[in-house]
DNA sequence: CTAACATGTTCAGCC
DNA sequence: AACATGTTAG
């Protein structure tokens, strides 16, 4: 290599296959990406250089990432490392992408450009209409069931009539009729759902006009996270690349977990069959984890049969052994995790610590311990905001507004609040839309023909004008303004105070909340159906927030983040491996590579943890450790484990009714040194490379460390606190519930008596 | 028509 | 244990 491009500022702190992946820029690439190889920062020189070495205009490059997230910070990214605008530069998920092309090029598919996109609970609902008119069980067909196996139709690209041959037996046979009324549902609505996106894309580019305009357009293609790719998105990089050949994926086979959703293995093990001419990069060396992290990462992944085959290594030390921790049941084993949360805190107080879970269900009580020991968290996921009903409610309208022929929207939007429209009312409503009409029309009409009396045809009247006022009056508006001017003359918002529940009172909260992200999306320019766009593709993922101290999440969120301190909780059999995944050999394996991206996402220290008994759907159950125990490497614990009456050891293929060794292992001050080392060694070498990045601060004195309870803003004041407001006088804490800026006191004033108070806006203050 | 109550179902992961 | 759906009383 000539020493004069070594020199060049893109390629500093890179090691070998690292320059080697952002030089190559012509003909296909495939990059192997381990866990913590520095993946992103490749990614990101690469588009800058293809920009400043290259000369390659930003509007001609094309990069797909799996979360919104993520395509934000690599713009931010790419945006530092050039000298040129990056608007231009198109990175985004595959469904913003496509989305983004329907809205441009849609009047060929058969939703047109003004679609909306059905969100899961939409999805449901219309099906639930679909079977009842096919007169299909839905004891016989799950509604669920039956969207799951239409969606494996869409991911392979594969619309009712095509997938006929798959269909075998009866049952499948009727599903396809299913599908077959669901896509002329999803039709007369103007609606796709998340499938639809890729699969009306990908029908697009099968176009050779189309082609040459995107195949011209974008001429280099790049695709991460290229592992968890399915067929519709497979073959949509195709069409793009076919002109230029200049395709660059990275992924890792190691680290694929969404089988379920379609995602193909086989695309990156195939990836040298497609492009025979393509060249293969390999980034083994791991600038993340300790060496006892990687060996148990390395140990449990050569389980799996379906690998290409990488050698992770580091030149970091060898680190803290994992430390496995058995519980008696799910409660003991989060107060355990909280009480080890507490230990680091008292070490260095922001250090960042994730709790990773299998299931979303399994934070429940994980979060009970936390706001039992006042500790301030974060909740990535579970219940999304954009599900909550005030929220569900609220965008009914905007949907309408953006899309008159969105019926299940007219169906909530008419009864939140309620105006005497039931069951009757809607039928005689929905008979009377004229064909390719609108929910609205049809009220309008029966209106003009008074069929409709009383209660219903007043409020009616004044819900449709509400309609033709919103359209008028839109643009004037401004996006904001429409939003909260919908809320006032829905009379959505009088319902909710009318009610004057502290539960109706969060509602108004969530509903402010929401009232400023459309304020912040008007800002960047946004139109109604943009914002709706955005709102309906947001992923849990993209509220990850890498400068929280302590997040608790799916290992499916976690997968691209990294941790100081992690922990993965719930090791047990039936709940991670997961009760229907480890059926198979593939759902096992894909188990595996769950866990091996938990593993992996640890910098310097692993908790793993268990319980003997758990409550699961409100009975208690018994559980067996889980197998991936078994399969770390011998030593790897610091003891073994007694289950039951059986004993238990990692490195050994089975279970083994030997003695356990006596003795605990380090104590907790000797463990939080080294830890401590462990972190002053990073920030002495300082290395590029690991993937969003983040080094603790330098520690703070220890005098400050032990003062129990400090007055941090933003955490909660303990029970017994005497505080003041300026409402209510004096009085003193007795409860807290919520955390940030959901943090609720239960307050016993001396005069006004008991009240739950807000601390965002109670003003409260501590007296004394 | 609506709200409250009773019963049945789910807790796998997500764009 | 939480949630969705179905039933019943007002």
């Amino acid at each position: 290599m000539p020493e004069d491009t070594t020199d060049h500022p893109l390629l500093q702190n890179l090691n070998p296959p690292q320059m080697e992946a952002v030089m190559h820029t012509e003909g296909p690439l495939l990059i192997l990406a381990g866990a913590g190889s520095g993946k992103t920062t490749v990614i990101t020189r690469r588009i800058a250089w293809l920009i400043e070495e290259k000369g390659a205009h930003p509007g001609s490059i094309l990069a797909m990432t799996f979360t919104n997230k993520a395509a934000e910070e690599m713009r931010d990214r790419v945006a530092q490392l050039v000298s040129v605008p990056v608007a231009q530069l198109w990175v985004s998920t595959f469904h913003s992408f496509c989305t983004r092309i329907l809205r441009r090029e849609g009047e060929r598919t058969p939703v047109g450009r003004d679609f909306v996109i059905f969100d899961p609970s939409d999805q449901k609902s219309l099906m639930k209409q679909v079977l009842a008119e096919l007169k299909m069980s839905e004891k016989q067909f799950h509604p669920r069931r039956v969207l799951e196996v239409i969606s494996d139709f869409k991911n392979r690209c594969l619309l009712p009539e095509e997938a006929v041959e798959e269909a075998l037996d009866p049952w499948t046979r009727k599903v396809l009729d299913a599908y077959t009324l669901y896509q002329k549902g999803l039709r007369n609505h103007r609606a796709c759902d998340f499938d639809d996106l890729l699969l009306y894309t990908e029908r697009l580019f099968r176009d050779d006009a189309m082609q040459q305009i995107y195949g011209d357009r974008f001429r280099y293609l790049l695709v991460d996270e290229y592992q968890d790719t399915n067929r519709a998105q497979y073959l949509l990089v195709q069409h793009l690349a076919r002109r230029h050949h200049n395709l660059c994926v990275v992924g890792d086979e190691d680290q694929s977990i969404y089988g379920w959703r379609g995602a193909d293995i086989r695309n990156i093990l195939d990836f040298q069959r497609d492009f025979p001419e393509a060249v293969q990069i390999k980034l083994e060396q791991n600038y993340r984890s300790t060496q006892s992290i990687l060996d148990a990462a390395s140990t449990v992944i050569a389980n799996n049969a379906q690998r290409l085959g990488k050698t992770l290594w580091t030149e970091r030390g060898v680190g803290e052994p994992i430390t496995f921790r058995l519980n008696d049941d799910g409660r003991a084993e989060a107060e355990w995790v909280v009480s080890k949360i507490q230990d680091a805190r008292r070490f260095d107080r922001d250090i960042k610590i994730a709790v990773l879970y299998r299931a979303n269900w399994q934070s429940r009580q994980m979060e009970e311990a936390l706001r039992g020991a006042n500790l301030p968290y974060k909740l990535v996921g579970g219940t999304k905001f954009y599900e909550r009903q005030e929220v569900k409610d609220l965008l009914s309208y905007l949907r309408l507004i953006a899309n008159p022929y969105d019926l299940q929207s007219f169906r909530r939007a008419v009864s939140s609040p309620t105006r005497g429209v039931g069951p009757t009312t809607l039928a005689k409503i929905e008979g009377a839309i004229p064909e390719n009409g609108t929910a609205l029309e049809g009220v309008a009409i029966l209106l003009k023909a008074g069929e409709l009396k009383g209660r219903a045809a007043r409020e009616l009247h004044r819900f449709v004008e509400l309609f033709y006022r919103a359209a008028n009056e839109a643009s004037a508006l401004g996006l904001a303004g429409l939003v909260r001017w919908t809320l006032h003359e829905s009379g959505y918002l009088q319902m909710l105070e009318d009610e004057g529940t502290l539960e109706a009172e969060g509602r108004v909260r969530n509903l402010e909340e929401f009232l400023s992200a459309a304020a912040e999306c008007e800002s960047l320019g946004l139109r109604l159906s943009e914002f709706l766009d955005r709102v309906t593709l947001a992923a849990d993922a993209d509220q990850v927030d890498q400068s929280i101290e302590l997040s608790l999440m799916t290992i499916h969120c976690a997968k691209g983040l990294e941790f100081p301190i992690v922990f993965v909780v719930g090791m047990e059999e039936e709940v991670f491996p997961n009760r229907q995944a480890r059926e198979t050999d593939e759902g096992l394996e894909e188990e595996r590579r769950l866990f091996y991206v938990a593993i992996t996402r640890a910098k310097a220290k692993l908790y793993l943890s268990g319980a003997r008994r758990r409550r699961i759907m409100g009975t208690e159950m018994l559980g067996m450790p889980s197998r991936f125990l078994r399969e770390l490497p011998e030593g790897a614990l610091e003891h073994p484990i007694r289950w039951g009456t059986e004993l238990y050891q990692a490195g050994q293929g089975a279970w083994t009714p030997e003695r356990a060794r006596g003795g605990s292992g380090a104590s907790v001050a000797t463990e939080l040194t080294r830890i401590r080392s462990f972190f002053d060694k990073v920030r002495a070498t300082a290395q590029v490379g690991s993937e969003r990045e983040t080094l603790p601060p330098a520690s703070m004195p220890a005098s400050e460390l032990s003062a129990p309870s400090l007055p941090v803003p933003g955490e909660a004041w303990p029970k017994g606190t005497r505080i003041q407001s300026p409402r209510f006088g004096r009085g003193v804490i007795t409860a807290a519930t919520g955390s940030g800026e959901g943090l609720t006191y239960t307050i016993r004033f001396a005069e006004a008596g008991e009240k739950r108070i807000v601390a965002r806006f109670g003003m409260l203050e501590r007296e004394g």
